[in-house]
DNA sequence: AAACCGGGGAC
DNA sequence: GTCCCAGGTTT
């Protein structure tokens, strides 16, 4: 696409300034160690702020620095990311801290290709990271970006198409200035987080309502097209939650690769694996383009059902420090209230 | 180019 | 219910 000087001049006078009146006071934007802005920007793939809010604290505590991290069994890397998702960037960032410390003395390169030569480090956090933690003038493009450009300049492609990213990416780089690079690829995303979001966009608010295509063309609401996406499928399970009897949970470890890999989950299972288990309840939870309903059992004494592999007693009060998934985390959740229900009405346990 | 990889908030 | 979020890697 064109872009023309004068949208150019107008989008890195009027951005900054309103970033710098309406920035939201982010824990990773009053640092200036790339370590912890790295963090934060693996943190955020496809990830929301406000889920990040509550694991970029406690993640920098534990491991404030590239060596603790690199040192780090990984398993406790995982146990800090567990509810966060996409487990493979935890993995990756220890994975990738390790070759900093060995191939650049602990020190967060500049250089793009090197940082592209990290483990979960791509396109996008290379250029956040360059531009915002080292200030230099590198493009970015996110979900947010491309939105923005799109509506800004009228413009209807899908961010599924290749091609039409690569032509954004080549307008990203055009629009980023010399001078402060990084504030303004933030007033970028933060003007598409707070004000030309997805659904509803505060046009009214916008500080570049005076110039928007798509506002002046009454196409918002239709730009970008949405991009294309598997359809959804729902799919049944049973969760048992099995307790030996010091009251500790069995857990077993899925296999390292696929899905979820690594991470430790409740043992499929109903009162047909279980004698005497007890329904607890259900509870649905989404993962990827799979939608499953989960009904939960609860049962102590017999036979363990551990299956092959690998598999564990865990304590309700060490499960902080286990890497389970947040399936797993709900039905135990679900076990617990069902139990608690149990105590105070004998007989009347949610079994129904 | 397409598939795969979590989870949840907003609507 | 749907959409999508400070994306990256693998095939």
């Amino acid at each position: 696409m064109t872009i023309d000087p004068g949208s150019i001049r107008y989008l890195r006078t009027v951005l900054p300034r309103w970033y710098r009146a309406n920035r939201r006071d982010l824990p990773w934007r009053g640092t200036s160690d790339p370590y912890a802005l790295w963090v934060s920007e693996i943190m955020l793939q496809q990830t929301r702020v406000a889920t990040v809010l509550d694991y970029y604290d406690r993640f920098l505590d534990r491991f404030p620095g590239v060596d603790a991290l690199a040192a780090a069994p990984v398993d406790d890397v995982l146990a800090l990311w567990s509810g966060l998702g996409y487990y493979r960037r935890a993995r990756h960032l220890k994975e990738a801290a390790g070759i900093v410390v060995r191939r650049h003395g602990g020190v967060l390169p500049e250089d793009e290709d090197d940082l592209l030569a990290l483990p979960g480090v791509g396109r996008y956090t290379a250029g956040a990271i360059r531009s915002i933690a080292f200030g230099i003038s590198a493009p970015i493009l996110d979900g947010n970006v491309f939105r923005v450009i799109a509506r800004f300049f009228a413009r209807m492609e899908s961010w599924s198409d290749a091609g039409v990213r690569d032509r954004y990416w080549r307008a990203a780089a055009v629009l980023v200035p010399r001078a402060r690079p990084g504030d303004f690829n933030q007033a970028l995303m933060e003007w598409g987080a707070l004000v030309c979001t997805p659904a509803a966009p505060a046009c009214a608010s916008c500080p570049v309502r005076r110039r928007c295509g798509a506002l002046e063309n009454d196409m918002v609401a239709q730009c970008p097209a949405p991009r294309t996406r598997p359809a959804m499928r729902s799919v049944r399970r049973s969760l048992l939650v099995f307790s030996d009897g010091a009251g500790r949970i069995l857990l077993r470890r899925r296999p390292e690769g696929g899905r979820l890999g690594g991470m430790w989950e409740l043992p499929e299972g109903s009162g047909r694996d279980a004698p005497g288990a007890v329904r607890s309840g259900s509870f649905r939870h989404s993962i990827m383009n799979e939608r499953y309903d989960v009904e939960v059992f609860c049962a102590s004494g017999g036979e363990p059902p551990c299956g092959e592999g690998e598999w564990t007693w865990v304590a309700r009060e060490e499960l902080g420090g286990w890497p389970i998934t947040s399936m797993t985390r709900k039905g135990i959740g679900i076990a617990a209230a069902a139990a608690t229900r149990r105590r105070r009405r004998p007989g009347d346990g949610g079994e129904a």
